[in-house]
DNA sequence: CACATGACTGGAT
DNA sequence: AATCCAGCCATGT
């Protein structure tokens, strides 16, 4: 197992999140065996650019997206959840538990 | 090698 | 409910 795993992996479940859906850092960590190391799965996503990871489906467990000053564009983030039919408030996640993807569960 | 920072989280105040 | 503090781990200075 190699650094590069690591960041496989996470690149990997990323992919795997529905449309219309979104998931945070401490859940994919805690899938991958590593829950104490929510802020290494930001930092996998880190280097997700060029690679095809919907990354902005990808926020704290507070439903905030932190991560949208990585995008670029700091609206873009925001804009693609909308446009995916998530509402989003003020860099929020509004209805969290209802869009909420957990892999441990629903990746059974 | 020591210290600071960060796309985090959970518990304490 | 809002804010603060400590734990985690990789990367940069």
């Amino acid at each position: 197992m190699d650094k590069t795993s690591f960041f496989n992996d996470v690149f990997e479940v990323v992919r795997l999140i529905p449309s219309g859906r979104v998931t945070s850092y401490g859940a994919i960590a805690e899938y991958l065996g590593a829950k104490r190391s929510a802020r290494m799965v930001g930092w996998a996503l880190n280097g997700s650019g060029g690679q095809s990871i919907p990354a902005h489906r990808v926020v704290n467990r507070n439903g905030l997206l932190t991560g949208k000053t990585h995008f670029g564009e700091p609206n873009k983030m925001e804009r693609l959840l909308v446009d995916e039919g998530i509402s989003v408030v003020e860099n929020k996640i509004q209805d969290f538990d209802q869009v909420f993807w957990d892999p441990a569960i629903e990746l059974l």
